[in-house]
DNA sequence: GTCTATAACCGGATAGAC
DNA sequence: GTCTATCCGGTTATAGAC
């Protein structure tokens, strides 16, 4: 993907409109925001806007993968085991400088929980590769002997409650920027180490 | 609040609007569900619905005041200190009887993280007073000599992670009923009172 | 690629009859 | 209390000019 060449403006132009319907989806929610308003707030007419994704449902499938990129390449790639639970916290705290991305996963996680919202497919499935890939990187740490032997079904349940905790802690800094992400996350995540290790 | 009367079947038929508004904004969140649809499926014209709660955001706020009514007669009145904290499992277990319910409120927290949501005042506040709640039963706890000393800001940090937990398996069960609530929110919890005890 | 114009429809809310 | 009829504005999406 080069920065120059023939689809240059389209793709620069492609990507603005996702920057602003983030914004827009994380006020409003999928329903609530209109693409006209995501339109505006890039000034360009609403029909620019359908052209470029074809529907409003394209766009929140457009909008949802930008986030899977971004939060991805956001520095786990390169660590495995118990490296890849130390590093979370410091991953949670990055969302501080990308709030309108938070708000947006957050919403529409629980917006597609009804199997008819057009987003349910993608988040079904985000859910369950993410948890698979904690599953592996807490497996690692067993078979490196970082921590004692587990069952399938305990490195389940450990995975579950870490995702669970991650998204329920992103939600109360969302309703209360007041609260500390990182030393909470952090606090979590030693802790749930420590019983990894012990028991 | 007698069940007889002259509004008998004005606040029989209120309750039945909130059952089935529940419903509506669980499935299509708050933006997305009509009062055309919610009237429909009561089987009362849209215009009943407004004369009864006057707008649909005053509707919203009825059915999330009935969501409080509920949850808080759920069985944890009469409970103080760590044996609060063990009954949480079986209070989740709880809302796979409403899982209208807790998809509701899922669903609306997230949506009103944005302060421009009709609904934020009411949940911030809602969390503001569940946080509190429960970091006085910590405190009770820890008075009791049931658990080891805490700072108070060790126990915002314990009830911080304990709600992100609830909210967080609430959202993993939502997504996939095959998720085991008690059995992951029972882990949680022993853990975290072992670790109390420990500290 | 972007625009204006328009189609076709659905939203919340109101007025007034019964 | 509940209805029908209606207002008015907003919705996605399309057609066609430039």
């Amino acid at each position: 993907m080069s920065t120059r060449g023939p689809y240059r403006t389209g793709r620069r132009r492609r990507e603005q409109l996702i920057d602003v319907a983030v914004g827009v989806f994380a006020e409003l929610g999928y329903a609530g925001g209109s693409i006209r308003d995501i339109a505006d707030r890039a000034g360009v007419s609403h029909s620019t806007l359908i052209k470029h994704f074809g529907s409003k449902e394209n766009l929140l499938v457009a909008v949802l993968a930008e986030w899977d990129r971004r939060t991805v390449q956001a520095g786990l790639a390169d660590v495995d085991g118990l490296a890849y639970f130390r590093r979370l916290p410091a991953v949670m705290a990055a969302h501080r400088h990308n709030r309108g991305l938070l708000e947006l996963f957050t919403t529409i996680a629980a917006e597609a929980s009804a199997p008819t919202h057009p987003a349910h497919a993608f988040i079904a499935q985000r859910y369950t590769r993410n948890l698979a890939t904690l599953a592996g990187h807490l497996r690692s740490a067993v078979d490196a002997g970082d921590v004692a032997p587990m069952t399938d079904a305990d490195i389940q349940t450990e995975v579950r409650l870490l995702t669970a905790t991650l998204d329920g802690i992103g939600l109360q800094w969302l309703l209360d920027p007041s609260t500390d992400l990182e030393a909470c996350v952090s606090a979590y995540v030693h802790r749930a180490i420590a019983a990894w290790q012990r028991a």
